[in-house]
DNA sequence: ACCTGAACACCGTTCAAGT
DNA sequence: ACCTGAACACCGTTCAAGT
């Protein structure tokens, strides 16, 4: 199976922005990982900016295929209950954090075309969580937006506390503890 | 009332921190912030990571101040209820994050003593919530410190949320959303 | 199309010198 | 004590030029 460069270079900046972030991503680092010169990385993408966009929409629609996965094998209840389960994986993965909860906090220095794709991100969880809530009877259709939104906030928070302790037994109390209060279902 | 280079230089810093992290924090732009040179602040912090581990200890400590304020001015109960004042205010002033939150998210790129100090300040608001949590009667003790995690995590979260939408009102929502499930109490 | 050398801009840091 | 100009080594970014 041959992997093009382009590509290599996707998911080797994948990697580094959910460890470093966007504005950790650099090019030698990344150049010395595919295996060519950093120069050659501006053939593929023009500048970092597009980099950035092409790494965060490849990463919500792998999110987005991911979700519809999801709910495709099994009843919106379970596929809401394996939803923490896709931020845990990050953790799982070296530590590392949601790709676009890293892009938040460095909203200020990030180009306008990747703060958009951030806000897509958010708005395939939401609109998936949304949809299954409903699906399941958790809320009324006019409440699950809003729910969906508190269920997404505080999970990424959940992950946000777990890697700055390098602690995911911490990440899978917190979800229980959402559980057990009933912002998630139990 | 005369301000120190030092304590200048450690509220400048603190602003940038939260704007754009310990990664984003430059000598050049914090001297030119407090009218110096750069190689000035040397003489006040030895390195970058003393200059960290200063502006993430004095944030504690202002927390741990301000929280200590809340609950001696209101009971516990109400005490409660203004905490997610405390994030709100950061995101009204330049649509700024938690210093910790920030750093939690650079958590890999930490030197080690700034580490301690982000951990410590997730201990006190812990700490402090899960007092509050049990002197309101909301939970019983051995119960307090795991909500206190929830919560702590789930405000967090709602505030990264909103930054990433400069969104003063989705905090908000977020907020109404928790206590709306029983995260936190109505 | 695909890649690179070399330059540029900027960073943290140091240090001798200035007040 | 407190500050600075100038320099250092390093690194991310860019572009004109190579194949």
């Amino acid at each position: 199976m041959m992997t093009s460069s382009k590509e290599a270079i996707l998911a080797a900046a994948r990697q580094s922005a959910q460890a470093h972030g966007y504005g950790g991503l650099n090019f030698r680092d990344l150049a010395d990982e595919v295996g060519i010169k950093a120069a050659s990385i501006y053939h593929h993408f023009p500048s970092k900016a597009d980099l950035g966009v092409a790494v965060a929409r490849r990463y919500w629609e792998d999110t987005k295929e991911d979700l519809y996965n999801l709910a495709q094998a099994d009843d919106p209840l379970s596929a809401l209950r394996q939803y923490p389960g896709i931020f845990r994986r990050s953790l799982e993965s070296a530590n590392k954090l949601c790709l676009c909860s890293f892009m938040s906090a460095e909203y200020d220095d990030l180009p306008e075309p990747v703060k958009k794709e951030v806000q897509t991100f958010a708005d395939v969880n939401v609109a998936w969580l949304s949809e299954v809530l409903t699906a399941a009877g958790v809320v009324s259709r006019n409440k699950s937006e809003e729910r969906a939104r508190a269920i997404f906030a505080a999970v990424a928070g959940a992950q946000l506390m777990a890697r700055s302790r390098s602690d995911i037994s911490l990440f899978d109390t917190l979800i229980e503890s959402y559980r057990a209060t009933g912002l998630l279902p139990a």
